[in-house]
DNA sequence: TGTACATCAGTGAACGCGCGTTCACTGATGTAC
DNA sequence: TGTACATCAGTGAACGCGCGTTCACTGATGTAC
């Protein structure tokens, strides 16, 4: 990890000026999330950890919520990413692919826990951040659209809504997620592993969408 | 609100003994949650709005992290008052009875910001604090036993099973609470209510459960 | 009913700490000529 | 190729702040006799 050493002779880092602190930043800050959650992550520390006096952050950030502005920017296009492939990789049968996206979902969850809580659990005003919210909504729109092609293999005249599905599909993976796959001592036990209950779940909603109705 | 002036001269307050210390202290953590969540909220700030001293609450709690505790235990308390009501309340229909169970968690999680972030946002480490182990389990339970209830109306060989029955259902409400329905500036929008979308998800799931098998 | 006394639940001052942020500064970089 | 200079991206010291928690203390309460 060459951004914890300031003076690492690779290209990141060429003594007085650091060559990559923004970056560092974000990586230090990542490190901090995972370890102590987003109330755990302060600017002083995260310069700390990139080797350089707690003033330099703030010559690439305004303040410590733009620096986790940044941090949870990068997550939803991680998670944009994250999603497209596994829709792609799960082609050419949309039930199929939609399934390997809410797998890849509480994939990245699992994987990704800093990125993760710096998009949900840190309380950012969508408001404040332009950018955050433009990049939630790019994430979404990765799920929209895999369910907008999913509702569209059913007839005609029994086709339910793809923004309904879409957002059900999101509501049970981040449930699961975040009651079941948070790696740290508030996870709740599971008598399976989150991917099967999600799984399972993701199917008999996908059942319950093609049954002719209500039930009795 | 009796509490936030020490000078009261109600039952609570009587003095130089404030007399209901404990209780004032709770209702005070619950105020600075609601207003800054669960980061938000300090021993120091709590002791100030309960009119007394910042030692004052080591009296009643070893630190800060055991007043948080009884606070969501007080929260898993009174969902699963709430839960039972709505169950109650609902019957003799399972099916009406269980989704009347959905609609009083989101509810909850609604009426009770304070209360929810507490449980669900504060990250304390649930082996740390028994109690509140205990009172989560308690919760579960109504849940758990409503989806056994539910379970039992299925003919015999095709009944699901009741733990994921509860899993899925709790997963998907905490999912549609957590993303739609905080009262707070990093709530998305919704071009529907989340009572309507839990709901609607709720049926369908109910209706992929009765369903006669995978679908194509 | 009165009094001595143990216990309870507060006080208030103090501690050490780490934080966010600002400021005047300076070393390094890169560009114009 | 060399040099003057503007700009960039750091430094380090300082500020005011609020926090968690401890400590010796004391006023209030309630109980035994």
């Amino acid at each position: 990890m060459s951004w914890t050493d300031p003076r690492d002779t690779g290209p990141g880092r060429r003594g007085y000026h650091h060559g990559n602190l923004r970056e560092a930043l974000v990586d230090a800050a990542l490190d901090l999330i995972a370890q102590k959650g987003p109330a755990g992550f302060t600017v002083a520390e995260a310069a700390r950890l990139a080797g350089v006096s707690p003033a330099a952050p703030y010559r690439h950030f305004r303040d410590a919520d733009a620096l986790m502005a940044e941090v949870a920017v990068r997550g939803f296009h991680r998670l944009a990413e994250t999603l497209t492939r596994a829709w792609n990789g799960g082609l050419p049968r949309p039930v199929t692919a939609f399934e390997a996206m809410g797998r890849a979902y509480l994939g990245f969850a699992r994987a990704e826990p800093a990125y993760y809580a710096a998009m949900f659990d840190s309380r950012l005003a969508a408001d404040q951040h332009p950018e955050l919210a433009a990049a939630s909504d790019r994430a979404f729109a990765v799920l929209r659209e895999a369910a907008e092609i999913l509702a569209g293999t059913f007839p005609r005249d029994k086709r339910p809504p793809s923004l309904m599905i879409a957002l059900h599909v999101w509501s049970l993976s981040h449930g699961v997620a975040s009651l079941f796959a948070r790696p740290d001592a508030s996870r709740r036990k599971l008598p399976m592993s989150p991917e099967e209950l999600l799984e399972a779940g993701v199917l008999l909603y996908l059942q319950g969408l093609s049954a002719p109705g209500p039930i009795g």
